[in-house]
This record gives C-alpha cells, structure tokens and sequence, in this order.
DNA sequence: TGTTGTCAAGTTTTT
DNA sequence: CTTGACAACA
C-alpha cells in the first residue's frame, strides 16, 4: 500500500484523517484542495473505513469529476467502481434513471439543455398565444430555473402581483408540457430527484444507509436545492466532507450561495473546520496582491495564503493609451517570454467579458503568435448535431415535441410553418404530442407529415437491433441529413462532425464497456460484466431491501439501468463538449477570467482592469456585486505561478463607441511594494478630479474630500511600445463637452451625480452620469441641463 | 421557402 | 462594431 499521507502538510494531513463527522475545509487557491479530496477518499478506504460504494463525491463539472476518478485510480490500486462520482446533474440522473417509475418519468426521459428548454418554453407560449413582448421567452426561463432552485414547484412559488401570477401560470403548463413530451431540464433533474428522496422514505433510507461518505467539491458555489439535496442524503448519521473557498465565490449569478458554507458549519454543527492556507502554486508578490486584495471583502470566513517560494518578481503594471495599444503591449511581452524559452500554454490572457477577446486575437494573429480561445460553440451544442440527436430522440421517445419540432422540416419536406402551426393545435385540441396528432391533420400538409412520420417509424424499425453507433450511422443517412450536408455548398466541415457523432456514440459504448453489438435500445443485461455496477432497487416492490456492499459487489444484481441510447443521449445533454478552439497545439490561452477558475499558469496578463469593465458596471447593481467583482479579480490573481502582469487602457472601443474609462478601484486595494508600474503611476485624483470610489455599490463618494491631487507630469513617452501615451487624453475630452468622467454634476431632475463616461462629440455628445438617487443614466449633453457642480 | 434587410442589444456560465 | 432575431420580400 503506497503511504498516501507521505509530503501532506499539517494542515493538509489533518483535513485527510478526520474522523467520519462534518467537515469544512476552507481550500485557498493552490493549496492542494483537489489532492486532500482525493487522498481523503484514498485514505478512508485504505484504513477499512469505507468501502467504494459507500463513497458520494461530488463535483460541478464533468471535468473536474473525470479529473478526480482519473487520479483516484492512479493512487488507489483497489476497486474504485462502485463508487459514485460524477457532478450533480450526472448523480442526479442516474438516481432518476435507476427509479424512473418512483420519480413519474418514463423510462426513456430525455434532458433538455438550455437551448432546448427555451425552444420548449417559446412553443408553449406560441401555443397559449402569449405575447413575448409583455412575458418574454428567456424572461419566463429564468424565472422557471429561479423556482425550481429554490425548491419551489408553481403551487409554492409566492406570486405577489398580476404580472407574477402569470408567469407561475406559465410555469404550471411548462411543467405539463414537460411531463407529457418526457423531459426534463437541467434544473428538473436535480429537483425531481430531490422529490424522490424526499417523498419516499424506504428509498431515501436506502441511500442514506449506503452512502456514509459524501464528499463535495467547490462547496461555495452550491445552490440552495443541492445543499438541501446533499443535506438530504446526508441524514442524521452521514458525514458530509465539504471543500470550498469562498473567496473564490464567483458564480452567485447563477444562483450559487455561499451562505450555504455558513449554513453548513451552523447546521450540521462543525466542529472542524480546516483552514489550508499554504499555497504551492504563486510567489509571494503574487500572493501579497492577492491577499491584500481580497481583504477589502467583508464577510469571509477569513483566510490568507501563504508561501516558501519567495518573493519572486514583482507584480507588472501597464497603462496603454488605448485597447488596441494594450493589445500590442500584451503580445510584444508575450514574445518576450517566449524567446526566454516559456512555453506559450503557460501564458494566459484574461479578461473580464468575451467581447475583449477580439482585440487582442486580433493582434496576435498579426504578431504570428498561435493562441486558443476558451468559449464559444461546444461539440454538441453545434446545429447539424443537434439535428442528429433530436432524431436519435424521436427514435427513443416519439412524445418529444422539442426534438420533432427541430427536424420535422429540416432536410426541408415541405412542411412549412402553417402546417407545423395546425399540427401543434391538433395536439393541443387531443392532448397529445405533435407526432401522435399527425392522423388529425388532413389535406396536402397531413401527407407530408405523415410521410414524415413514416420517415421516423421505419427508422425506428430498421435500428431495432442496431448497436448504438450503427443506430447513429443509420440515422444520420436515412433521415437525409447527410444528403443534405453534401449538396450544402459550406457542408463540409458539418459532415465531418456528423461523423465525429458516430464516433463518439462508439467511444461511449467502448467507455461504458458495452459488447459492441449491445443493442443501443434495450437495457443490456450482462452477466459477468465488469465494468461499474448500476444500482437498481426493485421499488416496486413493497420489501425494499437496503442491499449491502456484497450485493454490490455482484454484477448479477447490479444490472444497467439505461439503454445505450438514452445514456448516450444524457451524455451529450449533461456534457456538451469541449469548448475550445484549435486544441492540440502549444498556443497562448484566451479566457474569461471565469473559464480560468482552476486553472494556472506561469504568466497571466489580467486585462482591461478599468471602472465600468472590472469591476463591471452592471455589477453595482447586483448586491454584494463589488465584492463578487473582487473575488474575481482575487481568482484571476491567484492563476498567476510567476509572472503577473495587470493592464488597462484610457479608452477602449465598446459597441462600436470609444469609451473613456478610469482605472479600477483595484489598483488602490494592492500592496504598492509588490508592484512594479511599467507606466508611471498617475495619481488617482490627478486626472479626474476624484474618484467614484464606491459610486453606485451602496457608499456614498460624495463624502470623500480630499482625494484630488494635482498631476505634474505631462505627456510620457512609452519605452516599452514605443507609442506616445497621452496622459491626459479625457481631460481633452473635457473640452470638447465641457465635462470630464469623475466630474461631480447637478440635475435639475435627477439631483446630484457624477460623470462616469462620456462618449460621442458635439451635438452628439453623451455623458454617462451615476446619480446619487437615481442610479446611472446616458443622457444627452445637447438636451439634458447638466450644471458642473464645483 | 429561402434570402435580404432592419433593428435592437450587448457580463460572467455549467449542467 | 457585431451578432442574432425576425419581418418583409422574390
């Protein structure tokens, strides 16, 4: 047995051998989170007190779950199947999978991803002719996803007004909708199994009794409905093992609640709590900026990251005169570290929002500089797939109304959008979905679609007995899409991707260890399997009986609880792929400072560091929005291993507009003795008479006198880029519209405010204005009676 | 039915 | 500026 506690830290090794009761472990960034979660599960069963399938670890991408079996099996010689490792909505559906009827869905459920859930809502709202101006489509998506989160079906959902009461209206027949085609949403597929196990005891005990070890990983960015989940599961006797670090809480926009690590700690009464604040991944600058940022948060449960690795090079500070020059510093720094030997995937370039992105790829791609871009279409997510698996859906589950919408004229037949309307209404007038309604409809539009229905029934038929990559190979041939592709002038690369489908409906069978002729429409029964048992109960029937790790252990009792099909189909649902461009080669990285949670690199470039855009504007009105901005920052800070660098830009093009912005408010919250300004620092108050420093985040700026300072430096010459730096470039502005940004105005309507942007010149000339009362408006300098306020 | 034009909107994102 | 959605056409 390999000595798994050899080179833990304290700390580390502490977290590793607690006892089997709650646990927080506070994991700062780098401080070896992943490898204390994984040598916990290692331990526990190393020492004999786990077996596998007692162990529930959970994780929020497929990524990181992969990650962590991967490293499981390299540690571990022992067994690991059995275990159940997988992120939520994975865990999720295959509970609901393993006790269909318990949960009141049909065995072959189909998972509608975001996409298709909005097709689905606008087709209901179409149906009950509900305008979308007045109740818009992603409006009552964010609303249905909002309840469910909370736990809320439409009978609890507190309506307060008219306009509410409709929209839970239009929740309920969502809902009737869903449950009649047969599918379920991403949401639904963690509040229906909370259902589950919430109304069905012998069930519930089941799992508690079997699953005494639940382990979860990015505990900060759980929503409500899987904390109470995991709570769930967890019981009276279970210990759940949560890691997390709140200051790396940076998903609160969709719906993530970090309140939940505080509701832990009270709630299941913590008693250990573990701090791991030694970080093995920055050099102390790097740290020191990081730390001495993120202290500005209120509310943290308090950490601060330490390292033996030193000092290391100060933290690099530029100010460009405009995006594209920041762009050219960028890439002429990059070349730099290149031509020291640096590989270019240890560099990445973050930013806060993709619309950044294109100034800088811009640039590198006339530097010659190979770069990936995180983001963008994922493999599944791309049409001619689509198409390919919504006919692989009509297939396994004619009552897919989303999947037959999608393709009913697409090859084009000649069922036009008349035909599909009166088709839609004769399901409706029956009750029924649209393909069993095709009978109903009469005349020309009920031939085509009767031939279209035809079309799906013979293919039914004839893959029958098809394994699942032949049933994909088949379909994508005879439903035309093929066809279709090879006459289509651009058709080729989405005929390539058609292929890649086969492919990877072969590549799950091989991963799932099906035989390969396994049918991909009936549930493989496989005696002497050895790949990971399923579990089934037979809950039906009225003796339950909670089976044990011997059971277990038999594959003769742990028979596949999906058909190839339907998993393959939950695959391409739950995991839509890769999201990055041009993988394989050595190239600089690209990303959203989100996409860059998790990961690090030797050199990090964290751009467009400016008011408006990090923090971002629209956070002032979120709550706690400026510290959710911070942490982001902290997130982006911390990828840096040794070389960081921290940019932003007098201007920058936005929406086709040039927009004149401050430095952030960061850059005040940073220890000046870790930075080093490639730029010479201009005062804050210098240039714009005063900062917003809290504007529009709930503190009131205007009682901050004192700050102004005057500048005596004048126009700077770069010696970096070699471009001139004009360091007064708003104050030029200024004369223009009479009106500098940071300038504190009078509204005879609004009151008092100040200039946070100015944009546009002459009679078009606009002024972004932050009132005190009144938030921020855009108001036209020609039309509004701006007064300068001294 | 596919094409063309107009118009509005435009953080962050996994499942 | 750029993209996506939708309405008006050929």
């Amino acid at each position: 047995m390999p000595d798994l506690l050899a080179n833990l830290n304290p700390e580390q090794l502490a977290a590793v051998t607690l006892p089997n009761e709650p646990a927080l472990i506070l994991a700062g960034a780098g401080s070896g989170k992943t490898r204390v979660l994984i040598t916990r599960i290692a331990w526990l069963i190393q020492q004999g007190y786990a077996s596998p399938p007692t162990i529930l670890a959970v994780t929020f991408t497929n990524k990181a779950a992969r990650e962590m079996m991967a490293r499981l099996q390299a540690l571990l010689p022992i067994d690991t199947r059995g275990m159940w490792i997988g992120t939520f909505h994975g865990l999720c559906n295959r509970m609901l999978r393993a006790h269909f009827r318990d949960a009141g869905l049909p065995q072959t459920f189909q998972i509608l991803d975001t996409a298709d859930q909005l097709s689905a809502i606008k087709r209901l709202m179409k149906g009950l002719n509900i305008d979308d101006e007045k109740y818009p489509a992603k409006n009552l998506q964010y609303f249905i996803n909002n309840a469910k989160e909370q736990g809320l079906r439409p009978k609890s959902v507190d309506a307060t007004d008219a306009f509410n009461r409709k929209f839970v209206e239009l929740y309920e027949a969502y809902d009737q909708q869903c449950q009649r085609e047969g599918v379920v949403d991403f949401p639904e597929l963690l509040l229906r199994c909370y259902e589950l196990l919430a109304h069905n005891p012998p069930l519930r005990a089941h799992y508690q009794a079997r699953f005494r070890n639940i382990l979860v990983d990015e505990f900060q960015d759980t929503n409500k409905l899987q904390y109470a989940w995991l709570k769930l599961l967890a019981g009276e006797h279970n210990a759940i093992f949560a890691v997390g670090d709140d200051d790396q809480s940076i998903y609160a926009f969709r719906g993530a609640n970090v309140g939940n690590m505080h509701d832990f700690e009270r709630e299941f009464r913590v008693r250990n709590l573990i701090k791991l604040e030694q970080n093995y991944r920055s050099h102390g600058h790097i740290l020191d900026t990081a730390n001495l940022l993120i202290a500005n948060n209120s509310r943290r449960l308090g950490k601060n990251l330490r390292t033996d690795a030193g000092h290391g090079e100060p933290v690099r500070v530029y100010e460009a005169a405009t995006d594209s020059q920041e762009a050219g510093w960028i890439v002429e720094e990059i070349k730099a570290l290149i031509n020291t030997g640096l590989a270019r995937g240890e560099i990445a370039v973050l930013y806060r929002s993709n619309a950044q992105s294109r100034t800088i790829e811009h640039t590198l791609v006339n530097g010659g500089i190979p770069y990936r871009v995180y983001g963008g279409l994922r493999f599944f997510e791309r049409q001619e797939v689509k198409h390919a698996l919504a006919y692989l859906r009509l297939i396994d589950n004619p009552n897919d109304d989303t999947a037959f919408a999608r393709v009913v004229n697409f090859p084009t037949r000649g069922i036009g959008a008349r035909s599909i309307e009166q088709l839609a209404d004769a399901a409706r007038l029956y009750n029924c979905s649209m393909a069993v309604a095709v009978p109903y409809v009469t005349g020309k539009a009920g031939s085509s679609l009767g031939s279209f229905a035809t079309l799906i029934a013979k293919m039914r038929a004839e893959t029958q007995q098809m394994s699942l990559p032949e049933t994909v190979e088949h379909v994508i041939r005879a439903s035309g899409l093929a066809a279709h592709y090879e006459t289509e002038r651009e058709g080729q690369d989405r005929l390539e991707n058609l292929q890649e489908v086969v492919n990877a409906a072969a590549a799950f069978v091989s991963e799932e260890g099906y035989g390969l002729d396994t049918p991909a429409r009936s549930i493989p029964l496989r005696p002497g399997a050895t790949a990971a048992p399923e579990i089934a109960l037979a809950t039906d029937d009225p003796g339950v009986d909670v089976l044990d790790a011997a059971d277990l252990a038999d594959p003769a009792q742990n028979p596949d609880t999906m058909t190839p099909l339907a998993g393959f189909l939950s695959h391409a649902s739950l995991e839509a792929g890769d999201n990055q461009a041009q993988a394989g080669q050595d190239a600089v990285q690209l990303m959203t400072v989100h996409a860059a949670k998790g990961l690090e690199f030797t050199a990090v470039f964290i751009t467009g560091l400016e008011e408006g855009l990090f923090p971002h504007e629209n956070s002032a009105q979120e709550t706690d929005g400026l510290e959710e901005e911070r942490r982001l920052a902290y997130v982006a800070i911390t990828r840096a291993k040794e070389r960081l660098y921290l940019s932003f830009a007098q201007s920058r093009m936005l929406h086709g507009q040039t927009r004149y912005n401050i430095r952030s408010r960061f850059f005040d919250e940073l220890p000046e003795g870790s930075l080093k300004w490639l730029t010479p620092k201009v005062e804050a108050g210098a240039r714009w008479g005063g900062r917003p420093d809290n504007a529009g985040w709930g503190r009131d700026w205007f009682a901050r006198p004192g700050r102004e300072r005057s500048s005596s430096s004048s126009d700077y010459v770069n010696p970096d880029a070699g471009a001139p730096v004009p360091a007064f470039a708003n104050t030029q502005r200024a004369a223009d519209t009479g009106f500098k940004v940071g300038q504190a105005v009078f509204h005879t309507k609004f009151g008092e405010g100040m200039v946070t942007a100015l944009e546009g010149s002459g009679g078009d000339a606009r002024a972004q204005v932050r009132f005190k009362r009144h938030g921020e408006k855009w108001l036209a300098l020609a039309v509004a009676k701006l007064q300068p306020v001294e």
